[in-house]
DNA sequence: CCTATAAATTTGAACCTTAAAATGATTCCC
DNA sequence: GGGAATCATTTTAAGGTTCAAATTTATAGG
C-alpha cells in the first residue's frame, strides 16, 4: 500500500489532487459524450423523419456543398473524419438516389471525383435549412456569451487533442 | 440583392445579426462534434491496439462496472443512449467472451440481468486505467479553470438539449 | 378469470463503420 | 526508363447501429 498523500502539502500547486487522479478530466470527457450524442442523436432522428435520410448522407452532402468544383473520395474521407471504404459505400449509394454525380479526375486516374447534383443540392438546401433551425432550439439556452466562450474553450481542446493524438504515431 | 444591414442600429439588441440568423449555433455544433469525433476516434484506435476491445465493449463494461449487482438490458441502453437491440447484440458477444454473465430477473422474468464476471471486471479495471491516463493526455493543455468553466458550460448544454428535445414528442 | 394495455426483449432488414488487404495509378529518382 | 515508394480507391470481413415489428410476460379493470 502507498500512502497517497505524502506530498507535503504546497499552497502554490494543485491542493486537492492524488498523483494518479485525472477524474475531472474524465467527468469533462463523459459530459461532452453525452452532450453530443443526445444531439446527434436528435438530429439523426429528426433527419429520418422529416427528409427520410441518414444523418451520415446529410453530412457527406454538407460536405459537398461547401465544394462547388466537387470533392475527391479521399478529400471527403479527411474532412469527414471517416474510413475510406466509408465514403465508397455512401457515395454509391446517393449516387443511385440521383442525388450525387461521380466521375474520374481528368488529372489523376486514381481519384474520383463527386458532387452534388442541381437535384442533390436542392434537396440537401432544404434539409440544410431545417437543420439550422434544430440546432439553434437545441441551443436555445446558451447566451451569445455562453456560446463565445464554448468556441474558445473548445478550440483549445481540439489543440489539446490533436497535439496529443500526433505524438504517438511514430512509435 | 437584398440589403442586409437595413434594419436600424439599436444599440440595446444584437447588432450584427439578422433574422433567421443562427450561424453561430451552427459553429458550435461542429466544433463540438469535431472535438467528440476527434478524441473517440483515438480512445476506439488505443483500445484495439492495446487491449484488443471495441469502444462500445468498453462503454457497456464500464455501465456495469458502477453497478456491482447486476442491470437490466433496458436499463443499460437507456444509460448508454443506444437502442435495445444494439444492447442485445453487444451483451451476447461479450457473454460469450466470458466478460459478462446474464441470467434472467427472479421478481420479472422478462428482463434480463448482467453483470461483469470476475475476469470481466479484472480485464475492465486494467482497460479503465488506462483510459483514464488516454484522457488525462488529451486534455492536458486545459488548466483547472478551463475544465471548470466547460463543466459549467456543457451542463447547461445539456440542459438546454433535453428541454428541446422533451418538447417536441407530443406531435 | 379475461382481456386490454403496457413493458422488456428479440428479431430482421438495411445501413454504417472500421481495419486491413488488394488493386491500380502516379511520382521520384537514379 | 525502370524500380521503389507512395497514393487513391475498392474490397472484404467483422462488428456496430437503428428502426420497426414480433414475442413474451406483467399488470389492471371489470
Amino acid at each position: 500500500m502507498q500512502e497517497t498523500t505524502s506530498v507535503p502539502l504546497d499552497a502554490e500547486t494543485k491542493v486537492t489532487e492524488r498523483p494518479g487522479d485525472h477524474e475531472s478530466e474524465l467527468r469533462l470527457w463523459l459530459r461532452l459524450l453525452t452532450c453530443t450524442t443526445l444531439i446527434e442523436g436528435e438530429v439523426r432522428r429528426r433527419l429520418r423523419q422529416e427528409f427520410d435520410v441518414t444523418l451520415p448522407r446529410f453530412d457527406l452532402m454538407a460536405q459537398l456543398d461547401k465544394a462547388p468544383g466537387g470533392m475527391t473520395l479521399g478529400e471527403l474521407s479527411k474532412r469527414m473524419m471517416v474510413s475510406n471504404g466509408n465514403v465508397t459505400g455512401l457515395s454509391e449509394r446517393l449516387v443511385a438516389l440521383g442525388l450525387l454525380d461521380r466521375r474520374q479526375s481528368r488529372s489523376d486516374r486514381r481519384a474520383q471525383l463527386v458532387s452534388l447534383t442541381p437535384e442533390g443540392r436542392r434537396v440537401f438546401r432544404a434539409m440544410a435549412r431545417a437543420h439550422e433551425g434544430w440546432i439553434a432550439e437545441i441551443f436555445a439556452q446558451l447566451s451569445p456569451t455562453d456560446i463565445d466562450v464554448l468556441m474558445r474553450l473548445l478550440a483549445r481542446t481540439k489543440a489539446s487533442a490533436r497535439d496529443a493524438i500526433s505524438e504517438e504515431p511514430p512509435r
